[in-house]
DNA sequence: GTGGGTGCAAACAATTTGCAACAGC
DNA sequence: GCTGTTGCAAATTGTTTGCACCCAC
């Protein structure tokens, strides 16, 4: 192991990783790593993925970013906008990022079973309104 | 490519396919790939990683099993079983099958925003029944 | 100046595929 | 017997790590 910084360390403000933290706050929706690394390369031509990697475990290290999976593939996505869910469409493969949540399960609700909820994670599946239009 | 039987051949019934059918369907919960590779040992003890994952593609592509990630690990579950959700504890690690479902939208749902809503996912994340009460 | 960070390539892990032997139907 | 299936090993793909050089502090 080279990078993990141990806890007691601040992490260095490098290029790279302003860079990468950006590219993931302006994202429209999670991003997967040849995604992100392809749009960083615009910035840092000689950015490796490893870097992307390593930056990624990093700001999850942090909280500032978390991993979504989505039909068996990972995405990336900056953590702090808030409680939303992720809409994924089967026509055009995109995901998208929905501000209206379909559940009521307050942190500390206990559900049927006596198992305490701490967190809940909801995709939706089905088409986005752009490929409902054009399959009309 | 040698497997994937056109879609007007009928798959041959063996059995390293019955028994990791079987397998599945009387699994407590979603397994994952080593899991039921070794549980399937057990009746065939030749039997190849290959085979699980060739048979595991057959079995989505009946639509009798899918896969479910949770926390970045592929799951696999027999379909069929009705609707239901998952729940992910992070104590014991263990995944469990709740048959509530705390959302309500019908196939056909039109979400916020114009989605057209075909299917959904919940997993919930906390403490198992087991796990709060020695906890306390 | 020094220790963490980066690029690159090799190492790993998870999943897929080629191929010859084998088994349903 | 013909054709799909399996086991094994090699090949891929996605992710992590070792190491020498570089840069932020």
């Amino acid at each position: 192991m080279s990078a993990a910084p141990a806890s007691s360390l601040r992490p260095r403000g490098t290029r790279q990783r302003e860079v990468i933290g950006r590219l993931l706050q302006a994202a429209e929706g999670p991003l997967d790593v040849p995604e992100l690394h392809r749009r960083a390369l615009g910035e840092l031509p000689k950015l490796g993925v490893a870097t992307v990697y390593r930056t990624l475990k990093l700001l999850q290290e942090q909280g500032a970013a978390h991993m979504v999976t989505l039909d068996g593939e990972n995405l990336y996505e900056a953590s702090g906008r808030g409680h939303h869910h992720h809409f994924s469409c089967r026509a055009c493969q995109r995901v998208f990022t929905l501000h209206t949540c379909p559940v009521a399960l307050p942190a500390g609700t206990i559900y049927p079973g006596g198992f305490v909820v701490e967190a809940h994670e909801v995709t939706l599946y089905g088409v986005c309104p752009e490929c409902a239009k054009n399959s009309l």
